[in-house]
Formats: structure tokens, C-alpha cells, sequence
RNA sequence: GGCGGCAUAGCUCAGUCGGUUAGAGCGAUGGCUUCAUAAGCCAUAGGUCACUGGUUCAAGUCCAGUUGCCGCUACCA
């Protein structure tokens, strides 16, 4: 048996304490269109898809709801599991990192990293300051003449007990191979943030301490987990990693959200070449494209946790009841972010799609042509007669959809494969309009009608092949109607598509069933005033980013002795003067008033939310004895109080009413 | 603040190495048609190609600046 070409696409692993939504479907949706192009190819398809499971949150969520944490991760996995399943989602396999074929194959990694000498323990040698209790960058240390900010005593050299891979001794490598596109990042303008972030790569954490039972520890090092992206980006390898699956690796495309991309751009690629070096592991080549989409947006408004307003499974559900699975496929890959800009869920927008393309276009075509089939020939597919005016037109549109179509795949463009497939069912129409079949009795044209509607059903038969992927339930019961079995071909891993396409592939004297694919979607008549259009040009709403994660902030402490309460030196204060810091977006320069004519400078980080202007004269909560601090060149003494709205927003807490500037808050 | 990207018809977007009247799909309007799912076909839409300046025989297409938006990054203790 001469080797098949293999082709493995992957999604992202999903946390498992999100609920599915849209953005889940979306890539995986993605995943599977691309993985069917490729199995119609003919092409040994391995298509991943799974969840990600160590998180410490996980343990939280599963002790909120009195679960153990793997019975919590155990059903929510399995909702993502049936969700895919019940979209239609043809993954080859569903991985989840608490299994143990992951977490052994981690842990092997792991091991040869640490041995190899590019996962190093805790010489991670920072400047600290021990007055402000935390590390100062080496650029910021150099800036400050290596004393502390405050204290002005001398910054201590200290290390901190973790494991750290080097991801600096691959940055160069892997800016070249990025740069020459050997590992490529997609689209284009993400291949530029990656290469600029790349020069200032660090090595990065691999470890962490203190987590509970749950996640893989260090080998050798019981105290330390390893971080959980770590673990999860593995997942790609430790799938394939066996000996029957190992000729899928490298992984050709790995789809991915924009809000991952580093992790996938370059820590992920650093750690595979950093395997790669060694003896066991040289087959390690890196993934050949890292294709990172955008985001959906819904109705001109950001989807947000805060918000509430993601898409959801009941309403992906109501989308699927509506407008059926192929419709939602539809939507999501002809309308959605492939690109840099992110793309609107938008119901009317929605609707409109859908029946423009599938039900007035395509549903629409098949059947008129199955009926004018069935009054003319009664329903059996008539061989081809000679030329007529417009036939062999319709043939090169044919085989231009085709050779389009196989290029838009190559390029990931899986939206311009679908419209390359649609085109042709365009030109179909525009064939019937020309040669108008049901008049040509009437004409006395009956000769030309075998040629006709031989080239309309073979033009919908190729078509079909296009967009099987996109629409595969739809488009196998097409099949199924006119008596074609590529269905159980691909499913046998027999695809051939480039044979498939030929011209000439429908026969004289097989019936065409007739068949309505897509019905038309009334859209309810809710008047009442003009419907208000979204997302207007230059409308879009200030969207307002989610909060980085950053190092783990020390949280709350779970309980506050009352002498530690009464430390803070909480007062209200009148903001007197109020300026932007120049060079720094967020901040805002406040002079305080404490009453007796005492005056205090403090640098907030609220300007997105609060203009100068607004500021000067209201009275604000603020911390009097937090230790000063400079920032961009200038003392802050202490800081203003704010709460997070939801979006995260700052809001500046006030008094009720007015008090003496100064007043004492206990 | 630094780096990068984008700004083209009502909407979503194409526009390759600069070169005749700037394109597609959707929507809208008018006409044609009846095989078909109130579907189809054809025609029309007068878009300062964000703004200003520059290079060139010639710029949406290159350069500089301005404005707006987006992304990464710094700043928010």
C-alpha cells in the first residue's frame, strides 16, 4: 500500500469548567470543515479535539457544587463531548489531559526536558526589594541604580524555587522559522505580533507550587506541578504519540483563537524544538501552520462572561431548529473571523445568508432542477447531447469552482471554497436562464434538452463535492437522492475528489430524486418602528479588553484580624487637581485634599474610565498609608478606591454624602 | 507611550508587480421569466477608494504627516 498523504488539524483543548458556546463550536467547526476537505481528498485525516482539565479553578468549581474534581471534570467533559458529537463534529478523537495516555507522555517529556538542561530549577536570580516585596525587572532594576524605589537600600539578588524553560534559548530559532513561514502564522498580520513579541522573549514559568491534588507533578520533584498550560498544550503530541498514530505528527493545521496565540506561537513551537534536540524525540518537526481566527461578536456587542451574552448551546440549539445543523455550518464559516477583524452573530444577518445562499441558491437549484428532470425525462438524467449555445461555458465555470475551490483549501480559506461551490450553482441558474428548458417544446428545441439538463445535474453533482464539507448532512442526502455513494466512500477513507470532479461523472438513464435541502426561512413580521441597525460603521461599541493574566495575584486572605483592619489609614479626600500622565494610557495624576491643607499625589489607573475634567472637586475613597510608590517617574502616595463593574470597569466609591475632607473611614 | 495592522458602494468584504470607464455577494429599485422554496435571470445603484501633502507620464495600489479604529506591549499596588 503506497503511504497516503496524512493530514491532522487540531482545535484547541477547552477548559472544562467553560460551559460549550459558540466560540467552541466555531473552531471546532472550523477544524471539522477542514478535516472533511481533506478526507473528501482522499488524504489519512486525523482530527483532535478535547478538553483541559488541571486547572486549579477546577478544583473550586467541583467543591462549590460538593463534587469530587474528577466526577466535576468527568461531566463537563462529556457535555463537550456530546455537543461535538451532536453538531455533526467528525473529530477522531476527544482527549482530555486527566487521562493517563496524556499524563504519562507529559511527564516523559517533561523529564527529558529537565535532564536535558532547558527546564532548569529556580535560578531564576530577580532583583527583589524587600521594602516593596516584590521583583524588579532587570531593565527597571538598572534604571533605579539597583536600590529600592522607597527604601533606597540596595536591591537583593534572590531566586525563586520554580522550574522555568528556556524559551529565550529558542526565540531566535523560531523567529526565523516563522519568519520563513516553515512553521507559519496565520493570518498575516498575527505572524507580525509574534515575530515583535518574540524579540523580548523570556524563559517562562513551567511550574508551580502549592496546588492541590489534582494536575502532574514535576517528575522527581514532588512540590511542583507543572503549569497547567504547559500540560495542556502537550495534548497535540501525546495524542499521536504512539506508534500507530505517530506518522500524523507534525500537526498541519492547528486552529486556534487570537487570544491564545502566544501560547501557540511560541511557547508551544519552543517547547517542541527543545524536545526535538533530543535523541528520542528527532522525528519532532513543528506544527506546519498556527491558523488564529478572531472572535465572534453578537448583534455589534463584545460576548463577555460579565455580560452574559454568549451565544449558548440552548440557542445554538434554536439556530440548529430553525435553520438546521448545515445551516449554522454555514453561517459560522462563510460569515465568520477568519480574518484579523471579528465577526458580527447577528440574527437578521443570519437569516439572510441562509436564504440567500442555501435556500434561494442552492435548495432552490437542486430542486428546480429535479422537477424539470422529472416533467421532461421523468426523472431519469438523459446522456448528453451536442453543444448547445452556453454549455461549454458552464463546464469551465465548472472546473474554475474546482481548481478555486482546491486552492482556497490549501490556503485554509475554507469560506472562498465554500462561495467557489456556490458559484457554480450560480451558474447553473444563470445556465437555465439562458437556455430556458421549460420553453424549449414549445420552441421546438426539444433536441437541445438532453444537453441541458444533463449539464445542470452534472455541474450540482460537482458542486455538491465542494461543499459537502461545509454541508455534509444536507449535501448526503442530495446524494443520496440521486444515487451517488461517495458518502461511504469517504467514510472508507476512499475519497477522490480530484476524480470525483471530472466532468462526466453523472450517468445517463440514474433517477434524480427530488429533494428540498433548505426550506426558506420566514422571517416573523415583528413591526413596530424601523428595526435599529447594529453595529453601524463608526458605532461599534468602546469594547473594553478582558483582564490579562498575569502573575497569580495574591488573593484575599480568608480572614483579617481587626488590628490589621485598623492599619489601613482610610479617609475621604477631595480630588483638587486632576492631569493625564504623559506616556501612559490609563493613568491619571491626582492631587488630594485631606483637610488642614494637606495635600497628597497619587497615579490611579483610571483614565478609560474617568476624564481629568470629571475628577476635580469630587470627593474619593482613599488609602492613606499604602506604601508610596513611583510610577512612570512620579510618587504615588497611597491609592484611590474603586470597585469593578461588570466589563470590569473601575467605578470610584464616594461617600453618601459630603463629609470634611479627610474624614477617617472605619 | 512603544511596535504592528486596518480605514474601498447602505451592509460584509475583494482589489495581485502602481496603468484604460474601481469589483463581488447581500440589501434596495426597475424590467424579464414561470421549471423552482413569493425562488431565478438581467439592468441600475452615481463609492471625495478616511484626510492632507509628496513621488511618478500615471496611485485605492508607493512615501510622509493627520484623524479614527483594531491588535500586541508598557503603565493601573
Amino acid at each position: 500500500m503506497s503511504q497516503r498523504k496524512t493530514f491532522y488539524v487540531t482545535t484547541p483543548i477547552y477548559y472544562v469548567n467553560d460551559q460549550p458556546h459558540i466560540g467552541h463550536v466555531y473552531t471546532t467547526t472550523l477544524a471539522d470543515v477542514l478535516a472533511r476537505h481533506h478526507r473528501i481528498r482522499g488524504e489519512d485525516t486525523f482530527f483532535l479535539t478535547g478538553t483541559d482539565e488541571h486547572a486549579t479553578k477546577v478544583v473550586d468549581a467541583a467543591a462549590e457544587r460538593g463534587l469530587s474534581t474528577q466526577d466535576w471534570a468527568d461531566k463537563n467533559a462529556k457535555a463537550f463531548r456530546e455537543t461535538f458529537a451532536r453538531l455533526g463534529i467528525s473529530n477522531d478523537d476527544f482527549i482530555r489531559t486527566t487521562e493517563d495516555r496524556h499524563k504519562s507522555r507529559v511527564l516523559g517529556y517533561v523529564k527529558c526536558l529537565i535532564d536535558s538542561g532547558d527546564v532548569y530549577k529556580g535560578d531564576y536570580e530577580g532583583w527583589y526589594d524587600a521594602g516593596q516585596e516584590e521583583y524588579v525587572p532587570e531593565l527597571k532594576a538598572k534604571e533605579q541604580d539597583f536600590k529600592g524605589v522607597i527604601s533606597g537600600k540596595p536591591l537583593i539578588k534572590k531566586s525563586e524555587k520554580n522550574y522555568f524553560f528556556k524559551l529565550s534559548a529558542y526565540s531566535a530559532e523560531l523567529i526565523d522559522l516563522i519568519e520563513r513561514d516553515v512553521f507559519k502564522v496565520a493570518p498575516e498580520a498575527r505572524k507580525n505580533e509574534i515575530l515583535n513579541r518574540l524579540k523580548t522573549a523570556r524563559d517562562i514559568p513551567l511550574s508551580r507550587t502549592g496546588v492541590a491534588d489534582w494536575g502532574i507533578r514535576v517528575p522527581g520533584d514532588e512540590e511542583h506541578s507543572i503549569y497547567v498550560w504547559i500540560d495542556a498544550l502537550f495534548n497535540y503530541l501525546t495524542a499521536v504519540d504512539t506508534k500507530e498514530r505517530r506518522h500524523y505528527w507534525s500537526a498541519d493545521v492547528q486552529f486556534v483563537g487570537k487570544d491564545i496565540l502566544w501560547f501557540h506561537a511560541a511557547i508551544w513551537p519552543g517547547l517542541l524544538l527543545a524536545l526535538k534536540k533530543q535523541t528520542d524525540y528527532g522525528w519532532i518537526e513543528l506544527p506546519k501552520v498556527l491558523y488564529a481566527h478572531s472572535f465572534w461578536i453578537r448583534e455589534g456587542r463584545k460576548m463577555s462572561k460579565s455580560l452574559g451574552n454568549f451565544v449558548d448551546l440552548e440557542e445554538i440549539d434554536a439556530y440548529v431548529v430553525d435553520f438546521s445543523l448545515d445551516g449554522l455550518r454555514w453561517f459560522l464559516v462563510t460569515q465568520g473571523p477568519l480574518g484579523t477583524n471579528d465577526g458580527d452573530f447577528a440574527r437578521e444577518r443570519f437569516a439572510e445568508v441562509y436564504n440567500a445562499d442555501l435556500a434561494n441558491t442552492l435548495g432552490n437549484c437542486v430542486n428546480r432542477v429535479a422537477t424539470m428532470t422529472h416533467q421532461i425525462f421523468g426523472g431519469v438524467l438523459p446522456g448528453s447531447g451536442p453543444d448547445i449555445e452556453g454549455s461549454s461555458e458552464l463546464r469551465d465555470a465548472v472546473a474554475a469552482g474546482v481548481t478555486k475551490a482546491a486552492a482556497a483549501v490549501d490556503e485554509i480559506a475554507i469560506d472562498a471554497a465554500a462561495a467557489a461551490g456556490l458559484e457554480i450553482v450560480r451558474a447553473v441558474d444563470g445556465f437555465i436562464a439562458k437556455t430556458e428548458p421549460f420553453r424549449a417544446a414549445k420552441q421546438g428545441r426539444e433536441a437541445e434538452l438532453p444537453t441541458i439538463l444533463y449539464h445542470c445535474s452534472e455541474a450540482l453533482r460537482v458542486a455538491s463535492l465542494i461543499l459537502w464539507p461545509v454541508l455534509p448532512g444536507k449535501i448526503e442526502a442530495f446524494w443520496e437522492a440521486a444515487g451517488y455513494n461517495y458518502a461511504s466512500r469517504i467514510a472508507a477513507g476512499g475519497g477522490e475528489i480530484k476524480s470525483w470532479a471530472q466532468w462526466g461523472g453523472a450517468r445517463e438513464g440514474q433517477k434524480i430524486g427530488q429533494i428540498k435541502l433548505f426550506q426558506r426561512f420566514k422571517v416573523p413580521k415583528a413591526e413596530g418602528g424601523g428595526k435599529q441597525k447594529q453595529n453601524q460603521k463608526g458605532q461599534q461599541p468602546k469594547k473594553k479588553k478582558a483582564p490579562k493574566v498575569k502573575a497569580p495575584p495574591p488573593g484575599p486572605k480568608d480572614e483579617l484580624s481587626y488590628e490589621e483592619f485598623c492599619a489601613l489609614d482610610i479617609r475621604i479626600a477631595r480630588v483638587e487637581a486632576a492631569e493625564a500622565v504623559a506616556k501612559a494610557d490609563k493613568l491619571l495624576q491626582l492631587t488630594l485634599r485631606l483637610g488642614d491643607g494637606e495635600t497628597r499625589t497619587v497615579l490611579s489607573g483610571i483614565r478609560e474610565w474617568y476624564s481629568p475634567e470629571e475628577m476635580v472637586g469630587q470627593q474619593v475613597v482613599y488609602l492613606a498609608n499604602l506604601a508610596p510608590r513611583k510610577i512612570r517617574g512620579i510618587m504615588s502616595q497611597g491609592m484611590v478606591l474603586a470597585a469593578n463593574d461588570v466589563g470590569n470597569a473601575a467605578v470610584l466609591l464616594q461617600p453618601i454624602k459630603e463629609l470634611p475632607d479627610g474624614a477617617k473611614v472605619s
